[in-house]
DNA sequence: TCCCATTACATAGAATGCTAAGTATTATCG
DNA sequence: CGATAATACTTAGCATTCTATGTAATGGGA
């Protein structure tokens, strides 16, 4: 009904509109894919404590233990005020300790648990369970080019931010 | 330190330790696009004094005004409550009007200003370059690809949470 | 040594998105 | 016709993320 562009059936009067179906751009195809990640991710790690906003913390602090608050907002990605948030829950919910340097008591150290340690090969094969279905019928070939388009693509965002 | 994954130097009683680099992480990857996308298309919109939560809506909007908010929300892909609040900042600031119907006083139609309707070229303008940048040294052929497959792998995830 | 810039976290407040539960209107079935 | 179910939207409350700003500790130069 919407007619998305028929601009030949359009008068002459009337500015030609631009058309940029969904379909089409990149941006929107990757918002769709994000969030069915997300919500499978989500889904599938509730049963073991652990909050989407979690994750990203836990996957860096499995294989570098200690880092201070700093270098982990730097490695997960995430803004400083938003590590915060994600550490204390993970700190009220017994993942992590949190600890004051002693050489620089300006620095917070975290180190996971006893408990998160455990969780960790269990949940990694809960991400790659998850990668596997979101791959399958997709080749090997096709597979490869998706990482270098999409990798490439992310940073060509970058870069024009500066 | 961290020695990603060097399983043959683990003793025999450690349990051996499962790798899953980012890299190698379809999700990673998407959301670190994602990210990227999403910050620059927050960027260059907001000097038009729309927010990106806007953004989707106005999207549907521009080809099929007048949708109630359940069709809307369809859409976009949002759930009904975030419909809600969305079009309340949309109406706050003059983009949208919403009208109840006539002939079921439950349902609200939602309608672009004239303003609205003006950002409509400029808006798209702004989006497709932003795609094109992000495809920048990308071939059509690989576009094609990219496209079949994160197309694929989003209907994949869909299915799998039923 | 002392002032001031830098560094490392933290707080405040806003935007976006969700689930769960509530309200008003309309449709359906006995 | 009247009770009940379904539909359409709303409210409430929470989680996640951001920007902007504040605070405490450290370091470097006059």
């Amino acid at each position: 009904m919407p007619s998305r562009s028929s601009p030949r059936t359009k008068s002459a009067t009337r500015r030609r509109t631009i058309a940029f179906p969904p379909r089409l751009s990149s941006g929107y195809l990757v918002r769709d894919a994000h969030r069915a990640f997300q919500r499978l991710l989500e889904r599938r790690i509730a049963s073991y404590g652990v909050a989407r906003g979690q994750w990203y913390f836990l996957r860096v602090l499995w294989n570098a233990d200690g880092l201070s608050q700093r270098e982990l907002s730097a490695r997960v990605g995430m803004m400083e005020p938003t590590t915060v948030i994600a550490l204390r829950g993970m700190e009220a919910s017994g993942l992590i300790r949190r600890v004051r340097g002693d050489d620089d008591r300006r620095k917070v150290r975290v180190f996971l648990t006893a408990k998160a340690k455990r969780l960790r090969n269990e949940l990694l094969t809960v991400a790659r369970g998850i990668t596997a279905e979101a791959e399958h019928g997709i080749t090997a070939r096709e597979l490869t080019t998706f990482r270098r388009v999409i990798t490439l693509m992310t940073a060509n965002l970058d870069r024009v931010e500066r």
